[in-house]
DNA sequence: CGGGGATACCTTGACAGGCGAGGTATCTTG
DNA sequence: CAAGATACCTCGCCTGTCAAGGTATCCCCG
């Protein structure tokens, strides 16, 4: 277990989403994504990435469809739904409101 | 659920620990500092905190004692161990670490 | 005096999320 | 041809949260 394993739990959904709403995308790069926004500080296991793209497009947050696989491994694309989108905002702002109250307790 | 309520999973030893650095102290009173110390913004659910105590306990970084019970209800102090004190100021820094990951993550 | 609310503790069991371990198939490069 | 990157997926364990339920004492109000 990371140092921050723990501590990024429930984050999960919100930060596949936020890389889903700028455009669609796919697991691997997702996963590849956030490790370079982090500096590769964190990484998201595959087995927590997926089961997190069950979840969500159960939900109805999110959408796949296979991508065109001419060339290389075949990709399942993922799109934010319209409440997916609404989820997104609303978890960030939850994210900014739990932040406070973290703070506020560890001091 | 309450909104936070996911957000904040996985501080709650943290956050127990926070209070008890300052001075020993007994669940409910700890429940209610909690509350003050957010404006009731948060509230930690009783069976999460009781589990939690057991849980520090268990693993050495809180002893407990009881307190004189000569008037009201009976009181179980808690006191943190020296390796509990390391361990509330690791999680500290980890916590300023998460929150770095995150903010970069939810743009 | 009786009842309700505050104080104070505790346990059980269900549930959900994270993830280790394991698996498949393709492409590229030395 | 082997190794490593790309790309996907599942099973099942473990841990933490918490709804629900329980106990006992004290104080205040009508």
């Amino acid at each position: 277990m990371s140092l921050t394993a723990d501590l990024i739990r429930g984050h999960t959904d919100a930060i596949i989403l936020a890389h889903l709403v700028e455009k669609d995308s796919y697991g691997y790069e997702i996963n590849k994504a956030i490790q370079a926004k982090t500096s590769g500080d964190y990484e998201m296991k595959e087995a927590t990435l997926y089961s997190a793209f069950r979840r969500l497009e159960r939900a109805g947050l999110i959408t796949s469809y296979w991508g065109d696989a001419t060339i290389g491994a075949r990709r399942r694309y993922y799109a934010v739904t319209p409440s997916g989108q609404r989820f997104y905002y609303q978890n960030r702002e939850e994210w900014q409101h739990a932040k406070r109250i973290i703070d506020a307790l560890l001091p």
